[in-house]
DNA sequence: AATACGGTTGAACGAATATTCAACTGATAA
DNA sequence: TTATCAGTTGAATATTCGTTCAACCGTATT
């Protein structure tokens, strides 16, 4: 008797909890939203760069000064980071300078920096 | 004159904003360790396998089937996990069981989810 | 001892990604 | 108008990354 609905290459061991993790599992529009965020700020140049822009909007030739890269890297990353809605633009005169589209994104990435530090004191002892 | 200290192929048309940026960027340390960080959850594979965990242990093969994956492919992706210290793993008999090793995790994500949640319903308007 | 099964591992492959380079746009200054 | 500078963009390159495949290790079962 085939067991349908369960496609890999191996037994289920526990059925039921296969089942309960199924059922609490968010849509997958929602995961891939969630990974596709953190995918975006899991990248140190841009953490960087939402650090900042934390408070304070400034150019792309003073963000390429803040991680000593070159404007075009940086402009690289902003446009994604601008795609993906993390930070917004303004132009005016040559200079265009971007501000974070939602301050919140500064909060949720310092709550983890507390779980980063944590983990790395935990690693100390 | 040579303007030190910034290194990159243009010139620093706000130094007080670089300053500024500068003096209130975490250090690098941290900074990549946030990165690896979001990093290992910014995956949708990955992020589907916190929410699987979340307030239960299961094994390889529930794993595998909840994702409907190899596994292989699952064994790859929770020991890049494990290395990590997201998860944590008990062996019993042939089976080996994961958990979160830090419930914390789910937190962080939640909150996340709030955020894609609300911009995904931005870009709705 | 032989077999079966859960799980791990390393190599190989293809897909995705970051940076560089060069060409380009648009706005300011001479 | 010409030159200069901020910024963008696409192609190319190198690197990183996820999955697959096949071989392997331990444990349990017969």
């Amino acid at each position: 008797m085939p067991r349908n609905e369960f496609i890999c290459d191996c037994n289920v061991v526990h059925p039921q909890a296969v089942a309960s993790a199924r059922a609490g599992m968010p849509n997958a529009e929602l995961v891939d939203g969630l990974a596709k965020f953190y995918d975006i700020i899991g990248d140190a140049t841009r953490c960087k760069i939402v650090f900042a822009l934390k408070g304070q909007e400034l150019c792309v030739c003073d963000l390429a000064n803040v991680l000593s890269m070159s404007k075009s890297s940086v402009s690289h990353q902003l446009g994604k980071m601008l795609r993906y809605g993390v930070v917004k633009r303004r132009k005016a005169g040559k200079e265009v300078y971007y501000t974070l589209d939602d301050e919140h994104v500064v909060e949720v990435m310092e709550i983890a920096l507390c779980h980063v530090e944590h983990k790395r004191k935990e690693r100390e002892v």
